[in-house]
DNA sequence: ATTATATCCCGGTTCTCCACCGGAGTTTAC
DNA sequence: GTAAACTCCGGTGGAGAACCGGGATATAAT
């Protein structure tokens, strides 16, 4: 539903990660920042929460820097955003647990509707992504031909 | 995915509404507000915003108040939060910003859970609820014998 | 007409989260 | 030991959520 920026800087820098996962050596925050146009400092803290969800992997000290944890194909998009975006440990819901019985429905139905959304960011991976967009890339060649 | 209060306040506010729509006479705020725990003065705003959408109806003065402006089957919950929570004024997307391949294909698998989660939605209408509701409380009555 | 009753419209407030910046500390390669 | 990188901490500005209040306006009943 709502795209927000945290998640496509999120997606946009483990992209890049995944382009870099056969050299087996760490990118550096600038270097994806400046790659993705992403404010380093920012990025930093991203980084760091997918540090915190096993996604990624880093190295201190000189020639540090980030690498991606698993294998393109494993990092599913259900697992980033869940990552980046909800770490909604407990929502300040003191009131909510006076449940009406339409509440209750009305939250069941919700839940049906997250569940359908997340099905479908659970069928894509980074490595899909990647795949996507070369063949975009792909696409657009051609037409400039 | 994100069950603010704003839609859950609407949602009940409506199947209150809809609970009253024989009687072809106008529901006051503050009874709307008593009866499922809302705050009167926030639920005026989202009454408000539910009748520019067209699936609300006001009356003015004395003996005043809300009603339905279509039938409760008319009604989904995709329109609902829509009015609610979207006030999505959606450009063309030729106009959409010049963004990177990546972007594009980010927002595409985006747009495609969206839609899935809409789906859902819109497959509600406040008819449904009601008889989710009414079951549910079927089922309560009958634990409690 | 006047009044009681309701919505309507204009604000303001507090709070949380997002997007982002900066500094000080820590780890590591060289 | 020094430079290069991450790590941790805090802080800022803006936006939206979740409210509250006052006054204007419309309407039914007297």
């Amino acid at each position: 539903m709502e795209l927000s920026c945290k998640s496509e800087y999120a997606l946009l820098a483990l992209l890049e990660l995944a382009d870099h996962y056969r050299d087996n050596e760490p990118l550096q925050i600038r270097q994806i920042a400046a790659e993705q146009k992403i404010p380093d400092r920012y990025l930093e803290q991203l980084l760091a929460t997918l540090r915190r969800s096993g996604l990624v992997r880093s190295q201190r000290g000189a020639k540090g820097g980030y690498i991606l944890a698993q294998e393109p194909w494993k990092i599913t998009l259900s697992e980033i955003v869940a990552s980046i975006e909800g770490t909604d440990a407990q929502s300040p819901d003191v009131y909510r647990d006076a449940k009406s019985i339409e509440g209750m429905v009305i939250r069941e139905v919700w839940q049906e509707a997250g569940q359908a959304a997340d099905a479908i960011l659970q069928k894509y991976t980074l490595q899909d992504l990647m795949e996507k967009r070369n063949s975009r890339q792909q696409l657009d060649l051609m037409y400039y031909i």
